[in-house]
DNA sequence: ACATGTTTCGAACGTGCATTAGATTTACGA
DNA sequence: TCGTAAATCTAATGCACGTTCGAAACATGT
């Protein structure tokens, strides 16, 4: 062998490479073998070398895609110095969400977006996986609230959902080239800390200059 | 014919239905049509003297969803009293998009969920009104920007895709008889609004009751 | 009761797909 | 160079699904 990699681990690597694209783009149900192997270089009985079946490439894509946020995440939080603020916990953590998703990695996008229609039984091997992912979540804001980083009046299960949804819902409009992620993240953060609305209730009269 | 509806249209409704919550469930191609015509109470063959294929029946599934929203915000607006304050039509209008979501409307969640794994030729039958119902948002918070309602140093385009996120994601993990809708409504609109960060770095002690 | 149009049935057809298994090629150590 | 194991190919199998179509059942006006 030339390097630490067999040729079935580079092959392997590039079946899950299509897999993930492809299972994005189109969902499960949908993608055909034919068409995974053709992506990666070879005939579809090929795979079978390689992989038990559909399903089980399934599963292998949506737990890479699941472990990489979730390692991301991590990852943002020990990097940072120990005494950091929360909103800065905050900040990183969603700056590693999005980044993830965003920047190439098909197979935590697939796992988004295609987790709900894919086989009961394959979500239910999964659910753990996911459960573990939130409850980092969970933590990190909780943290932040009991140290007075946030508001005590507001439900975090709610305000996680709504980061969540705001974060994955990236992977159905995100363009690459336009606007960079860190700039997202960041006008992100600012909206979720800040909120859109103005102080001072309404109390000028010149009203409407709409379209 | 007894009343209004002919047999025909009420054959017609109920695979509609039946077609909706399957395609929300378990995406389009999963779904088969023996599946749907089980659920509407007759054989799959029978579904053709109604729709001329899978497709056809799935477009109308995908336009009945998103006319359902784009009426419901619509409607929010007019209801509204002229001189309403731009913080409560953009309240109404959270309320309405998330109330059709969620009460059994699975026409706007199958077109939420499966709109992005559809056959390319059937989403493209579909962009204009998908980008109407965008341009009604975008009115609605340029409107409240303009008139001062809204901060001026956001991205609106940014706000409103973080809305929709936050608002769409809710077919992920709403649990009827949990959380009332009018509640979630509500909170996200606070959040939206005020943010969920602590104004003055962090001063006070008295906080700590967190789970 | 009959006739005509409407709606559903039921069986069949063809296709595309996941999967299998044996043959074939490729890589590599001795 | 040869032999063996790894990796891929190729063709075949069987099944599930979308779709078709003539027959049956149903409804309705006369």
């Amino acid at each position: 062998m030339t390097s630490e990699q067999s040729k079935s681990d580079i092959s392997r690597a590039r079946i899950l490479d299509a897999a993930a694209k492809t299972f994005r783009q189109k969902g499960y149900a949908a993608t055909t073998l034919i068409e995974i192997a053709r992506a990666a270089g070879m005939q579809a009985g090929s795979l079978y070398y390689h992989f038990g079946s559909k399903d089980e490439l399934l599963e292998e894509v949506l737990d890479i895609g699941m472990r990489r946020v979730h390692e991301a995440v991590e990852e943002s939080q020990k990097r940072l110095p120990t005494d950091s603020s929360h909103r800065d916990r905050i900040r990183v953590a969603v700056e590693a969400h999005l980044a993830t998703l965003l920047k190439h990695d098909d197979y935590t996008s697939a796992n988004i977006r295609i987790f709900g229609q894919v086989p009961e039984e394959v979500q239910l091997h999964h659910i753990r996986q996911r459960d573990a992912y939130a409850e980092l979540w969970r933590q990190i804001l909780s943290k932040a609230q009991k140290s007075g980083a946030l508001r005590s009046d507001i439900d975090l299960g709610l305000v996680r959902m709504l980061l969540m949804g705001a974060l994955n819902w990236s992977v159905e409009w995100y363009q690459p080239g336009r606007t960079p992620i860190q700039t997202i993240a960041d006008q992100m953060c600012l909206m979720l800390f800040n909120g859109i609305g103005i102080e001072e209730p309404a109390r000028s009269r010149e009203n409407e200059t709409v379209t």
